[in-house]
DNA sequence: GCAAAAGTGTTTGGTCTACACCCATGA
DNA sequence: TCATGGGTGTAGACCAAACACTTTTGC
């Protein structure tokens, strides 16, 4: 029985603890809108749904080296901000078994993302469509609850860099938010707003890209998650 | 082996995928301080310190019905608010172990807990003495985030009416946000404020305690956890 | 020169803060 | 009558929201 990866045929099932798994919410945006990454149901109670990445956590691991290893392992992605969310364990979460989920979300930006996927094995879900109807056991709650966390992160930390890249646009920082938060905000005030909080620097390089007046490109000041108060 | 309540005797330790636990973090108000209550270290690596109350789930247990038979067996408190915290797993949390730490904190009025406890099983340590050298494993880690997620609950919901009796005065109220916050607020502000909330209902009462001028007693609108923004 | 997106300020209303005095009661 | 805590209002600073026009560029 190996110690890290262990897996659904080991005798774990009946055992007196219930088993800890660790599923993941990434979320990215693309063609404008705010997507989940799910992959096919792997067992005979999610087979021909869809699930969220997920897997059993190992002896000697961490939940976030866990949450590592299955991130890579189905979506090469190796590294990205990512928050623990909450641990579910509703009786009603999976149809046999007992298994606690250690929840995790994250966020990509659809280039990386995009560049080290494969989509002959994750598909990508709106999260509008997501639902107990298309996602298999309890994980439609999981992604909103995911949702609601990444929204009130946005609101407060400079958490969108992971979602943009380099040199951006203030433009596309907007319509970054108003993607996920799913209404339109006053430019003037926005930008306002966001100036204010010098999480941003300015640089020297222009927007070339489409045929109108270039925009100035800007970059974040922090490399790492920062406190602040966005919107 | 019992299905429920699994021993420390069990080979659950040897298994290839780590134990799960459940930790509380119980806060009280004792004479005008925010205490945590610690039971004795029951095992070989914290013996003679303390530790939060805690307790390994079993099998066909959800995590807040584990949550409630470990507060219920420490304490004799059966129903008090609760708050899944975050699942703690790293390496060295325990000396040998490898366990990882679901931990829930809740906040109990003094008197329903005075009432309730047997002080010769537990014991209360002001917040302010909790570190890592009074406290077994990485509890004082885990006490101090549950710390900050009260006070950030207490800014933006009426989680402390579950530290207050039925009715109350406005300075009682005000003296608990003090005590949580090592603050002091200004009474006029800090009552205009409440007020506007629509929180709390007066009361025909008046509080006849101490021996100077009444104060009119005030009780909560909303039975429930509500959220509002407070400070 | 025109279409398209970039960029820019001001006014207004609400909220937070600081601050000082009178009132009701029991002793 | 006095000591103690209960109760109240206002002015200034700051922040959020609403709102429209000018500038730069490519075609």
């Amino acid at each position: 029985m190996s110690t890290l990866n262990p897996t659904y045929t080991d005798d774990i099932f009946h055992l007196s603890i219930p088993v800890l798994a660790v599923d993941i919410v990434l979320f990215t945006l693309y063609r404008d809108e705010l997507c989940v990454v799910l992959v096919p149901g792997r067992n005979e109670w999610a087979k021909g749904r869809l699930t969220l990445p997920g897997g059993i956590i190992g002896r000697g691991e961490t939940l976030d080296e866990a949450a590592d290893r299955i991130l890579e392992r189905d979506t090469n992605i190796s590294w990205v901000y990512k928050e623990q969310l909450y641990t579910f364990s509703g009786k009603n979460r999976d149809d046999r078994w007992d298994v606690i989920s250690c929840s995790y979300y994250t966020l990509v930006g659809a280039q990386a993302f995009l560049s080290r996927i494969d989509l002959t094995r994750v598909s990508l879900m709106p999260y509008t469509e997501v639902s107990r109807d298309t996602v298999a056991y309890d994980h439609a709650d999981i992604i909103a609850y995911a949702y609601q966390r990444l929204k009130w992160k946005m609101e407060y930390t400079n958490v969108v860099k992971s979602i943009l890249p380099e040199r951006f646009t203030l433009r596309e920082l907007q319509e970054v938010y108003e993607t996920i938060f799913q209404k339109e905000f006053d430019k003037r005030n926005f930008r306002k707003k966001i100036l204010s909080l010098d999480m941003l620097i300015e640089t020297a390089e222009w927007d070339k890209e489409n045929s109108k007046r270039p925009a100035k490109l800007y970059t974040f000041s922090d490399t790492e998650l920062k406190i602040i108060g966005i919107l």
